[in-house]
Order: C-alpha cells, then sequence, then structure tokens
DNA sequence: TACTTCCTGCTTTTT
DNA sequence: GCAGGAAGTA
C-alpha cells in the first residue's frame, strides 16, 4: 500500500496525527473516533517510509488481545516488514526488556510472575508473619497500599522512611513482602514496570541501548497509565535533561517520536492507579508537544451520543468536548423497569430473540453489559433456559481455576526453584501423604539452613521431627521434579512437560477416579489448558520462520543530529531477533500476561454469540445492539463509589464508556428487587438514569408493578438487616438459634397461605416471637402475618 | 493424615 | 449463595 492510499477515508485532524513528524503529539480523541484506525495507520505510514526501520516502532496497547489485532493489520496494509516491530501491553514490553537485563536488578532470568492471587496469597503470610490483625490490616488492603507505593516508585526502605501512623506497619508489610518475592525470584505485576524503570533509571547505559532503538513510540489508552507506566515513556522518550545519569560529555540523543492516544472520559482505571493527570499534563511533561483533537464519531448515532454527552457533562472540572456524528438521529433508546433480575434478562432474551428473529441483528452484534461479574448468572440463567448462544467474557477465569493454578504452580516451580510459594501450593497436590506437620519441619529446615524450600526436599533427611512416612514421599516428590526439570533442561517444549506433569504427578488420575461431578470440568479444563500450550508451541515455532519471510534489512538514515542511529540500530535489531522459544519459560511468560479479556469472540469468527461482560472489558470494543443493564444506585453506581466524588466521577465514565459502545441500539435497563449475597435487595433506580433526557427515551416500562410498595421498601430492607445482627430468623439466613421453631423467612420468598394461596414475602419486621411479615398475594393484596401463628408455608 | 462440617466474608472493576 | 478457611472427627 502506497501512502498516499493509507491516508484514504481519513479526515483532516486524523491525517494530521498520522502523518505528524517531530515533536510528541497528544491525540485527544472522543468515544468512537477512530483512534485505534488512527494508530494502525500511523505505524504503517511509517513502517512505509524507507528510513524508519519496523524495528524501531514500539507500540503500547491495553491488552494483548489489542495489540495483535494491531500488529496483523498493519502487516495486512504494508506487509512482512512490519514484523520486527513491537506491538504488545506494557506489562509484556517489560517482560521483554527483563528478560534480558534483569541480573542487573538482582533477579536470575528464570523469575516467576506473581499474578494478583499469588500476590494476596503471600500478603496474607506476611501479614500472620507480623502478626497483623487482618480486621485491621486485610491483606487485599495491604496490597493496594503497596500497589500504590509501587506506582509512584517508592521502595520499601522510602516508604519506612516517610511513613507514620499506621502506614508504618504497612511500610513494615510492603518490606517483608517484596524480600519474599525477592527470595522467591518473583515479581509481581507492579513490579514489572517499577523494576523496568528503577533499571533504566541505575543503568543508565542500558537505558540508552533502548532511546537508540525505539525511535517512534506510540502509547493507547493513555487515560489509563499510571504514574509509573508515563516514567517509563519518559526514560524511553522523554527528555531527560541534566540527570541523565551520563558522563557530561557522553553523546546524547535525540529523543525518539512519541504518540500518546486517549481521552480523559474514558478513563476507568483510577481505582488501579491510573492518573489522567498524565494527559493534563502531557504538554508540560513534553516540552514542544502539540495536540490534535478528534471530536467526530464515527460509530453511533446522534441519540446514543447525545446520551452519553448528557451524562458524562455531569462530571466537573472536565474540557468539554462535544461529540458529534454525521450518522443521524437514529432509534431512540429503549428503556425497561424490571421487577427482579430474572424479568430484566427475560426482558434482554425476549428483545434479543425478536431482533434476531427480524433478521435486525445477529447475535453476535449484540452484547450485554454490567457492572460486576456476579451479575452475569440471572442473563446466563435465562439465556440457557431460552436457548440463547452467548458468551461470558471474563468472570470466573480460566486461569483463576484451581486444577489450572495447581497445574502451573508446577510449571512454575520447575521453571524456578525458588519459587517457594508455587512449591509448596502443589507439595502436596494431588494428596500424596505430605501433611502439614511434614510441610512445616521442611519449612523450618529451609529457615533454619537459609536455603530454599526446594533445597530443604533434597535434603529432608534433616528436616525436624519429619516422620518416615512422610520422607519417604518428599522423597518421591523430589525426585519427579529433578525428573521434570531434566526435561525443561534437555529443551523439551512447554507442552511435553505439561502433559508430563499431569499425568506423573497424578493430577489427572485423581480426577478421573473422582466421583465428583466438578471433577468432570476440571479435567476437560486441564486438556484445554494441554492445548493452550501446544499452541503456544506450534505458534512459537511457525512465527519465528515467518518473521524471517521477505523482510530486508533498510538502514535508518537517521534523522537526529546528535549520533547515527541506523547503524547502531542494526546491531541492536540483529541481538533482537526472536530466538524460536517454545520453552516452559516463555510459556509461563505468556499465561501471566494474557487476561480473559483476550479472549473476547471474533466479530467474524464466533458468528452466532451474544456477548455478555463487564463495561470494564468492555472498553475499546462496540456493537450494534447495547444493552445496558442493571442500572441501580448500589449497583452502577457501585455502592462503595457513591461517598466518594471522585470515585462516582469514575463510575460516570464508566456510564459514558458503557454507553458509546453502541452503534445503533442502546437499551438501559434496571430492576426493582436483585438478589445480592444470597438476599433480596431493593435498589432505587441509578442517578444515571435521570441525567438522560427523557425524550431520548422510548420507556417500555417505566414501573414495576411491585413498585408503590417498593418504593418504602429499601428502607424497610435497612431496618430489618440493622435489627438483624445475630439469633434473628430474617435477612441473614443464617439464623441460628429459632431455625426449628419458626419458619426461616426472607423477603424474595414464595410462600404459601392455608387462605389466600400463593404469595410473596416483600418485607419484614421485628424478630424471634415478634416476628412479621408483609406477603404480597397478587389480587388479593398485601397482607402482614405474625410469623408465628400463621399458617404460612415456605416454598 | 484426610475427610467432614460449619462458618465467614464477600462483590467492584483488571494489566 | 459460594468458596475457602478453621475446627472438629474418623
Amino acid at each position: 500500500m502506497t501512502q498516499s492510499d493509507l491516508l484514504e477515508g481519513l479526515n483532516p485532524p486524523q491525517r494530521e496525527a498520522v502523518t505528524h513528524a517531530g515533536r510528541p503529539v497528544l491525540v485527544v480523541a472522543g468515544a468512537g473516533s477512530g483512534k485505534t484506525r488512527v494508530l494502525t495507520r500511523r505505524i504503517a505510514y511509517l513502517v512505509s517510509q524507507r528510513d524508519v526501520h519496523p524495528g524501531s516502532i514500539l507500540a503500547i496497547t491495553f491488552t494483548n488481545k489489542a495489540a495483535a489485532e494491531m500488529r496483523s493489520r498493519v502487516i495486512d496494509l504494508v506487509g512482512n516488514r512490519a514484523r520486527l516491530m513491537w506491538v504488545s501491553t506494557f506489562h509484556s514490553a517489560c517482560v521483554r526488556i527483563l528478560r534480558s537485563e534483569i541480573d542487573a536488578m538482582g533477579f536470575r532470568k528464570t523469575f516467576s510472575i506473581y499474578d494478583d492471587t499469588d500476590a494476596k496469597r503471600l500478603m496474607t503470610l506476611v501479614a500472620r508473619d507480623q502478626n497483623l490483625d487482618p480486621k485491621k490490616f486485610p491483606p487485599r488492603a495491604l496490597l493496594n497500599w503497596v500497589s500504590n507505593c509501587k506506582n509512584e516508585l517508592i521502595t520499601p526502605d522510602q516508604a519506612i522512611a516517610k511513613a507514620s501512623g499506621l502506614d508504618e506497619v504497612r511500610a513494615e508489610a510492603y518490606k517483608a513482602y517484596n524480600e519474599r518475592l525477592r527470595a522467591a525470584n518473583a515479581l509481581d505485576f507492579d513490579d514489572l514496570i517499577m523494576t523496568t524503570v528503577l533499571l533504566f533509571q541505575q543503568h543508565p547505559e542500558i537505558r540508552e541501548a533502548y532511546r537508540r532503538r525505539f525511535r517512534h513510540v506510540l502509547v493507547d489508552e493513555y487515560q489509563d497509565t499510571n504514574h509509573a507506566q508515563y516514567l517509563l515513556i519518559k526514560q524511553l522518550c522523554g527528555d531527560l535533561g541534566p540527570d541523565d545519569g551520563l558522563p557530561d560529555d557522553a553523546p546524547r540523543i535525540t529523543p525518539g517520536e512519541l504518540m500518546v492516544v486517549g481521552d480523559s472520559d474514558q478513563s476507568i482505571y483510577a481505582f488501579r492507579g491510573a492518573t489522567i493527570r498524565n494527559i493534563l499534563d502531557f504538554e508540560n511533561d513534553f516540552p514542544g508537544a502539540r495536540t490534535i483533537l478528534l471530536e467526530q464519531n464515527y460509530r453511533s448515532t446522534q441519540t446514543v451520543l447525545s446520551a452519553a454527552n448528557a451524562v458524562i457533562q455531569h462530571n466537573s472540572g472536565r474540557p468539554d468536548k462535544k461529540l458529534w456524528s454525521e450518522a443521524g438521529a437514529g432509534e431512540q433508546i429503549v428503556g425497561y423497569v424490571a421487577d427482579t433480575e430474572h424479568d430484566e434478562a427475560r426482558f434482554v432474551a425476549g428483545e434479543i430473540d425478536s431482533l434476531v428473529d427480524g433478521g435486525r441483528a445477529k447475535y453476535s452484534d449484540v452484547a450485554v453489559f454490567y457492572r460486576t461479574n456476579a451479575q452475569s448468572r440471572a442473563f446466563e440463567e435465562v439465556f440457557i433456559r431460552v436457548g440463547l448462544p452467548y458468551r461470558v467474557v471474563g468472570g470466573v477465569r480460566f486461569y483463576e481455576r484451581r486444577e489450572i493454578r495447581d497445574a502451573l504452580a508446577y510449571l512454575r516451580a520447575i521453571a524456578n526453584p525458588s519459587d517457594d510459594v508455587s512449591l509448596r501450593r502443589i507439595i502436596n497436590v494431588p494428596k500424596r501423604g505430605i501433611g502439614e506437620r511434614a510441610e512445616v519441619a521442611l519449612a523450618m529446615l529451609a529457615a533454619n539452613e537459609q536455603i530454599s524450600f526446594a533445597d530443604a526436599i533434597e535434603r529432608a533427611e534433616q528436616a525436624p521431627g519429619i516422620a518416615t512416612r512422610s520422607l519417604n514421599q518428599v522423597r518421591a516428590f523430589g525426585q519427579m521434579m529433578a525428573d521434570f526439570r531434566a526435561m525443561v533442561d534437555a529443551g523439551l517444549p512447554a507442552s511435553d512437560v505439561l502433559e508430563a506433569v499431569l499425568k506423573r504427578s497424578g493430577m489427572i488420575d485423581e480426577l478421573r477416579n473422582s466421583s465428583d461431578p466438578q471433577d468432570e470440568t476440571r479435567l476437560e479444563n486441564l486438556i484445554e489448558l494441554v492445548k493452550v500450550a501446544q499452541e503456544f508451541v506450534a505458534q512459537a515455532t511457525t512465527q519465528d520462520l515467518a518473521g524471517q519471510d521477505d523482510f530486508e534489512v533498510v538502514a535508518s538514515t537517521g534523522t537526529d543530529g546528535a549520533a547515527d542511529p541506523g547503524a547502531e540500530l542494526a546491531g541492536a535489531l540483529a541481538t533482537a531477533q526472536p530466538e524460536p522459544d517454545a520453552s516452559l519459560g516463555a510459556f509461563l511468560e505468556r499465561i501471566a500476561l494474557v487476561a480473559d479479556s483476550d479472549q473476547i469472540p471474533d466479530a467474524g469468527a464466533d458468528a452466532g454469540v451474544v456477548t455478555l461482560m463487564t463495561l470494564h472489558t468492555a472498553k475499546g470494543l462496540e456493537f450494534d445492539t447495547v444493552f445496558l443493564t442493571g442500572l441501580e444506585d448500589g449497583i452502577f453506581p457501585h455502592m462503595r463509589a457513591m461517598t466518594d466524588p471522585a470515585e462516582l466521577a469514575e463510575e460516570r465514565r464508566l456510564a459514558y464508556v458503557g454507553i458509546t459502545r453502541a452503534r445503533k441500539k442502546l437499551y438501559l435497563s434496571r430492576s426493582v428487587v436483585r438478589t445480592m449475597f444470597g438476599q433480596p435487595a431493593y435498589n432505587p433506580a441509578s442517578r444515571f438514569f435521570a441525567e438522560i433526557p427523557d425524550d431520548l427515551i422510548d420507556w417500555r416500562r417505566k414501573e414495576s408493578e411491585v413498585a408503590s410498595w417498593a418504593s418504602g421498601a429499601a428502607e424497610r430492607t435497612a431496618s430489618a438487616r440493622a435489627a438483624l445482627g445475630s439469633g434473628t430468623i430474617f435477612g441473614t439466613g443464617r439464623g441460628q438459634a429459632i431455625k426449628k421453631t419458626l419458619p426461616t423467612v426472607n423477603t424474595g420468598d414464595r410462600v404459601l397461605h392455608s387462605t389466600y394461596g400463593m404469595g410473596t414475602v416483600v418485607a419484614t419486621h421485628g424478630s424471634g416471637d415478634n416476628a412479621k411479615a408483609d406477603v404480597d398475594f397478587g389480587s388479593s393484596g398485601v397482607k402482614r402475618f405474625a410469623l408465628k401463628y400463621a399458617p404460612l408455608e415456605k416454598l
């Protein structure tokens, strides 16, 4: 494709973004303004330039899926020449850098990557070691605190130095946690970024090599970057000034060209440290920067956009930008008030059915969004019943399942013998007679001798007080692990190692012989994992060959004065050629960084499926028809976000993201009653509803039949719950004291009355012998009964 | 040591 | 309304 072909169909600001040269550029792009398209075209445009080497391009996307898509699109546009560019997430890019440089930071190359669950487990251990009260210092909160430190690049010692009050405890926990990570030769997600930045700061010569290499850096979803990621960008292509750590007389290279794309209205990851400061201060951070505005929306109808604009305008302190569209008004937004979450799901299913039956949509054009993963259940139940094909993205993640984590813990313990956390996880999986006592004995040996747990297994006979029977088991286990490691050393691919592990460890046999019906799915999951490994190995081998294809190295002439990047680049690239890597380590790396959202069905490939996902997962996607569900105060906006204005603003941005995913048709729905924590709750309409002009909404059902009594129901639920605590029959559903003498009745339960027939409990009052319930019998109205006497039977 | 049965707390959102 | 932990039992 020629360069003018690449500009085809772009509007003037888009063209400007694609072709600009020199200064750093911030592209402020509204929803649906084609920013991914612009990024893709720009990369292709760069590659098609004679003096730009594709290996000098680094593009950062939010997910691996987005990276893969962008990569293949660019290759489609300009050919295999583009294969040498880096397109990846921040985390993958950092891992790739750390893989070659990590020894400079005191880790060994076989380092493990700990995800959130591993980190939490480790922090729980640390908190226990330090005798912290889990009520006062929940591991989850400690981890958040640590994560904030890491995002701000604060080391444990710095944290301790500046901490006061309770933070002193947290800082100590941070230090202990990090020491254990280090001992396990492991990094958590935040470490990946932080360590890379520290690497660059502490080793300017390494940093310079990468600065020379990456002449073009592009970052998508810049509003969702955190401080550490900003620092990383700055190290790679910012102006570092006199503090760059180089000798005064060393030659400096001109920073590479930077382009970031983002929309501060779509910032939805502040909870994990993302800050729109990065966008707002871009022009200060990168002097001489210019800003390009993309305001035309190519995705949605004006109705959808008007709704989105109306909602987001309730956030204060944002630069006003008005999205506009030439797509015409389009259809009205459909509003629906359901009685229960199942009713809501039935409505959604019914609408999808009639859209598809009427030939107005394919299943794959439709998406259902909700705030929390737990909300998917009602939809799944109803969709299964009516036979609507669907797919849930995210939720109980594949890689979070116990059997998968067990298998991966094996692999990690094999690849990284220092990884005590993984090793201790699987030493008795499946059960092989190495119990708690034996494990403690080994742990003590390891602690006394200052050796790793794996080494303690080698010397198990020295473990204090270990039983002979356990000792034999430990020896057998140690031998098995040694055999696995030998397989890795012999260069066997990851899939072979995995298969051997599953067979020899006995995990497969255990599941096969089990009577637990759940174990059948577990077995299937493990087989799926083997398939993933096989695909990975196959891909690793073929990709390497394809990379050689018709690629020719084009020497860069270098547009910078200070140094000639061309010659150095050629040298850097010679070593940067990917090796055929189907190894266990490479596989683990891939697994650790791939989120389940990377498995979003491709629009074409998975044609017959409705997509269910959280609003967060929906970012960056678009669908003809979107159902935005659960619009209730307490659900969306989420209860925990309602008190804090900043968090509420983020919820509103989330709503904005959700609305703007729709191309043509948008449904908004809420439910009056919703089961939460296993019991019903009454939530008022989401405030976001009121923020949308009513004339945009076509209400299919505006009032619930239960609405008349439900208006006061929220308070009633609250007071019933408050009265509850312990020993009463309502609310918790765990009423221990009176369980046997009185029927336990909760709001929402169906009951049978000897005179009035079937009814639904709509509210409860009092407790113990005074307990009363209001029951709705439909046409007979609502009656109040004392449970002690009433002829009520729970159904 | 392993299986059982309570019991608790949990729900934001994810690279 | 479920999973993961603690404590109790075979």
